[in-house]
DNA sequence: GATGGAAGTTACCGATCGGTAACATCCTCG
DNA sequence: CGAGGATGTTACCGATCGGTAACTTCCATC
């Protein structure tokens, strides 16, 4: 009688995938764990058999967002082989999408905003992905041949946040309404001399 | 027996201080109606007689950390008045300081993240601030002359929410160092002439 | 000094929270 | 088939949540 395929998967995954929709919808405080595992079809010690605490949980949930995220630079290289150039504007492409169409920004970072306390498991793993982003994006920066690769990369990384969190304040129409012009106009001042990047007017 | 001055402040004022206190430093689901009237030194039924619900307490203490972020604007024209490209600069002064001093960002973008529903009273106190912060900026742009105002001042607002909301998950030391970099570079590239802002690479 | 409103106190409500014990059932694999 | 581990079920725990009732005390004002 059960379904065919969709409850084959293990109840540890269905939690993970189910916890990191109800997350995404209500809010890290805002859903409790007996919720989580009815929606998951499946129940309360089945998830703390698995996971231990609520707060683990999180941070598994976060490891495997997190994991998700790291997929997209195989692809960036799988589209773009060899042309770091065009995979920094690739990053800003799939960037813009999840702007675009999520309207809820990076799971970690809203983690980290939702989980102040420092001792939560949750922030080493938002602390190790933000770092590990940071450096792939400033070595295909780097790679790319821009000017300054590491203010360009994190002025990128600066744009795609602030573009994720103030769509949700502000909604799409917003300043992230101007992400891609934003992320575009930073790229192809770093592909000039490197002056018109760094204040300086001296004449020609 | 009473203090000379601190409890001069009345219950309703000292609430609202312990409260965005509070709220900061354990995030709004983290901390409670009662732990936030005793920290205020009083008790419960008080709050709830100025306030109503801890929701309304929550969007009372948005707006009024909203007017006081306006503020800045009668600041950066009284320290430079008539002078819009000076302001510019100064906000992005005042925001570096912000960003490197405060350790946890905007309160208002905070809450966004804590409160998915679409309901909630405060919603429309967030909104209706980053709205007129956003117009603010793009007026100050356009006076300052700067080339593609509204595109600058996006792109600057974009900087610093992605700098206040980074900083939460990497620290001082991420991204969000190069706030003030970024947007100097910004502001440097605007002043020049348009093309330079935007993807034009033919010969002069 | 009397009065009225603001504030404090205590106790309580139902609901929900994260987390656990004990036991029944299922499914897989030898 | 038999056995053992994974899963489901039910009931329960203490703590805390947001919110309220009833009553007392304070304090400024007239």
């Amino acid at each position: 009688m059960r379904g065919i395929c969709s409850d084959r998967v293990r109840p540890r995954q269905r939690i993970l995938d189910t916890a990191r929709n109800l997350f995404r919808k209500y809010g890290i405080k805002g859903i409790g764990v007996e919720a989580i595992a009815e929606a998951a079809e499946t129940n309360k010690m089945t998830l703390y058999r698995h996971f231990g605490s609520k707060d683990e949980l999180i941070a598994e949930c976060l490891r495997e967002a997190a994991n998700r995220a790291c997929d997209i630079w195989c692809d960036l290289e799988a589209q773009n082989p060899g042309d770091a150039l065009a995979q920094v504007k690739g990053w800003v492409r799939i960037g813009a999408e999840r702007v675009l169409s999520e309207g809820r920004g990076c799971d970690l970072a809203n983690a980290a905003v939702e989980l102040p306390d420092g001792d939560h498991p949750a922030k080493r793993v938002i602390q190790e992905f933000k770092v590990e982003q940071r450096n792939r994006l400033a070595d295909l920066c780097r790679r790319a041949g821009l000017q300054n690769p590491d203010l360009v990369s994190d002025t990128l990384s600066l744009l795609l946040e602030g573009a994720r969190v103030n769509r949700q304040s502000v909604g799409p129409d917003g300043p992230c309404a101007q992400f891609v012009a934003a992320a575009e106009a930073v790229i192809a001042a770093s592909q000039r001399r490197p002056e018109t990047l760094i204040a300086d007017d001296r004449a020609r």
